[in-house]
DNA sequence: GTGAAAGCGCTAACAA
DNA sequence: TTGTTAGCGCTTTCAC
């Protein structure tokens, strides 16, 4: 990489002349200006980033920290963040928690060390069901801003992101329930979660509140063993409607069905979570409930990029956005 | 963030012994090492990254850009990435192209302003198509280390990591003639792309050295139109076996040909490529080719960060690393 | 209109 | 054993 001070040497001239003039400061005369840049434009020169972070104090760059970049929906809410971060010349760091606490912290520590500015991340599994958040509050009190989505902690003074999942399932329920199912189960594989918890009270309400059926649950905790869990579920009870809290769950329900012999949706309704893409796994497609992942990553970094660029104002005032999901109508109910 | 100079100041040393003790100096009594790493640890001092980075001219960041995140298998390599970056104490910082070619260069030379040490890529579909890879030169001749992996360019002088694509497909392809198929045929939507053209010769050769029947391609570019496509396809043709040469069209296909009333594997069989989580979501589950995505990312990030901590002496010995496929037999051939 | 110098936080050669 | 100093690349204040 060129410097400031190569190109000042060879232009015979001093550093802050050079640094002014590719800063088109009005101090510095026209043609000098005009051989800087050229000399510049030459040697492709461009200011090293490191030493500017140094200067400033700060690097434009975003730490993001999620559970699982195989689950589509966080790869998805990444991307979100990636681009309107991108939008606004932010980069973005990305650390994988794989669901543990320990690995989080880690992280969190780790790119708390002048690497970024702050941070956008969602909750481990782990520290969701040890409901620890000293990590989080230290960091902040470091005075690196924190936005947290989907799964977050409420008693975390910080901006977050969410989703309506109770109203979300409570809607999906009552579909089921006005197409005259009478038996209809909720099927979730992460009911340790924040969201799953949420998603299986909105189920628990609309079963309790309109029809005469008890709550039917299945927790079937990894997805590897769903397919069988699922199809065992189906055979000993019955069902005329699931519900699916997570991004799988609904396409294996539809499949299995299908492979009992049971026709979607004439004798059974599916609803899931999932994304486009996903609901395409299935013949017919399956009916879903579609988060906005790619907005929720967009309003998050919405979200940390104005408290980073807003001098102060902001400390004592956090916002919530909920992103409100919308149920894509497909194939697999009525 | 504390730094050295406070915890100097309020030791009464100098910047300069603070920094020795903290790094165990033989230069610095004991006592002294002990007292400033009590202060240090109370305050919580971590060094501070940026200007590490200025000072040792490397930051310890490694860039990697992808077309698409939402691609599971691209998504799976960075899981691979991250995780091997991290056992090295490397961070990443992801970009996406999003399969434009500008996007590619503009991320390339956003992040070779001293933001990071090297790169990690897959190039992006329109580069492909266009085979410019003049950004990835320079980038390379600017002392940033370059490794590809999957869709690479046989032009630039870099480590890569390849999967055997061409063999891959041959040998699933003649599996399914040795299961005695006499209609096999192959679906794509990226035939565009290197890889795809190398699983589709695989294909060819197989078909045209064990078997009397010319070979039948679908290439359907966009993956929403698949189903569709694929539909008509099924309709068209007489069929009793399939390739696919992407993640999702095998999933489509098998779930596409239980529709249409054909049993897989009795009637068709279908082999697609396919990570575990993706097979789950067709009943049959879909015997599929594993690229081992992870192993992937994993070899990637070894190639990198042995040639940044290599002072020298690899400069002109690339290698080229060919993760093999395995063949994974589900149910949805015989 | 141009340059010298300080300083961001750190390390390391050299002095004391 | 400890401190001084220079320097990584850059911006910016203050002299000239």
């Amino acid at each position: 990489m060129v410097t400031l001070k190569q190109l000042a040497k060879e232009l015979n001239v001093s550093i802050s002349t050079v640094s002014k003039a590719l800063n088109n400061s009005e101090e510095i005369g026209e043609d000098t200006i005009k051989r800087v840049k050229e000399l510049a434009e030459l040697y492709n020169y461009t200011p090293n980033k490191v030493a500017l972070s140094l200067k400033q104090n700060k690097t434009k760059t975003i730490g993001v920290i999620i559970p699982d970049i195989l689950n589509h929906f966080l790869a998805k809410v990444l991307f979100g963040i990636e681009r309107e971060a991108a939008l606004h010349g932010y980069h973005i760091i990305t650390c994988i928690s794989n669901e543990s606490l320990d690995k989080e912290k880690e992280s969190l520590q780790l790119l708390a060390n002048g690497s970024v500015d702050g941070f956008i991340l969602s909750m481990a599994q782990e520290t969701q069901v040890k409901s620890e958040v000293a990590h989080f509050k230290k960091t902040i009190s470091q005075g690196l801003p924190i936005v947290m989505f989907d799964r977050v902690a409420h008693d975390v003074l910080c901006d977050k992101v969410i989703v309506d999942d109770f109203e979300a399932v409570y809607h999906a329920t009552n579909v089921l329930l006005g197409e005259g199912r009478k038996n209809i189960a909720f099927i979730s594989s992460i009911d340790d979660l924040s969201v799953g918890k949420l998603r299986e009270r909105g189920y628990n309400k609309a079963i309790l509140e309109h029809s005469d059926q008890l709550p039917l649950v299945l927790r079937t905790p990894i997805i590897d063993e769903s397919p069988l869990r699922i199809k065992s579920f189906f055979k000993n009870n019955v069902i005329d409607g699931v519900i699916s809290a997570d991004n799988a769950s609904g396409i294996i329900a539809i499949n299995t069905a299908i492979s009992l012999g049971l026709r979607v949706p004439e004798d059974v309704s599916v609803i899931g979570f999932s994304s486009k893409y996903i609901s395409n796994h299935s013949i017919p497609r399956l009916t879903s409930i579609r988060q906005h992942a790619k907005d929720i990553g967009i309003n998050a970094a919405q979200l940390l990029i104005k408290r980073l660029q807003t001098a102060n104002g902001l400390e004592n005032d956090f916002s919530t956005r909920i992103i409100k999901t919308s149920l894509i109508k497909n194939e697999s109910t009525l």
